[in-house]
DNA sequence: CTACCGATGCGCT
DNA sequence: GCGCATCGGTAGC
């Protein structure tokens, strides 16, 4: 049976990525991101991202624009470090920091196409197509059971890897989904073509796109 | 498939 | 109070 567009259901020889894959600027992250494989060792989930945006300190959509907080301060931390914050006081969504420790940088990780462990999101995520079970940064977090108690982890030493297996996808820059500012800034980075990738919104709020 | 809209927690102005 | 890095239900094409 043949695969996806770029993405190939079976992962093959996967190593674990290391705080320097994580030490560069978000937005090389973010593309770097796309084909990379999630795990949650401790559920036996696995899935492989379709999907991811850039936030950094000089942005103003981003979280850590403003000043550092205590809510925001996994973004500062460590390269690798997730930070998990709530979105419209009912989505959990998953960022991992980036750039050096200190910058208040960090990627958004926004959807993946399920490879194992799809009884224990189904049960999470309820009775819903497959195909949406991970489409969508607050539909992932569910899935892989993320929300407030996993910000500041460092991922290296938690049951929750990302692993590079050594598939290298086309990836599409585009703007990123549901912010007004910089609305138009290219970070979000998607595999092209990619059935499993979340539809694009553009906020409401944004102003008219230039043209 | 698209469009609309309410839910709901919390950090910030 | 205001404004979200969203989602699911409903209505309509």
């Amino acid at each position: 049976m043949s695969a996806r567009p770029g993405v190939p259901a079976t992962p093959g020889q996967a190593a674990v990525l290391d705080a320097a894959f994580f030490a560069r600027p978000a937005p090389e992250v973010a593309e770097a991101l796309c084909g990379v494989l999630l795990a949650r060792a401790d559920e036996g989930l696995l899935a492989r991202i379709v999907e991811a945006e850039a936030y950094t300190e000089d942005d103003p959509a981003c979280h850590a624009h403003r000043r550092r907080t205590r809510a925001n301060a996994p973004l500062f931390a460590a390269p690798g470090t997730a930070y998990v914050y709530r979105s419209y006081g009912v989505h959990w969504l998953f960022n991992v920091a980036t750039g050096a420790e200190g910058r208040g940088e960090g990627v958004l990780v926004r959807a993946a196409q399920p490879l194992a462990g799809l009884e224990r999101m189904r049960a999470r995520r309820g009775a819903r197509p497959d195909r949406e079970l991970l489409r969508g940064p607050g539909r992932l977090a569910q899935a892989f059971g993320l929300d407030g108690s996993w910000s500041g982890v460092t991922l290296s030493d938690s049951p929750l890897d990302l692993l590079d297996d050594g598939l290298r996808p086309a990836v599409t820059a585009g703007p990123r989904v549901g912010i007004a500012d910089a609305a138009d800034w290219p970070w979000r980075f998607s595999v092209t073509d990619c059935p499993w990738v979340s539809r694009y919104v553009r906020s409401a709020r944004a102003p008219a796109r230039a043209r």
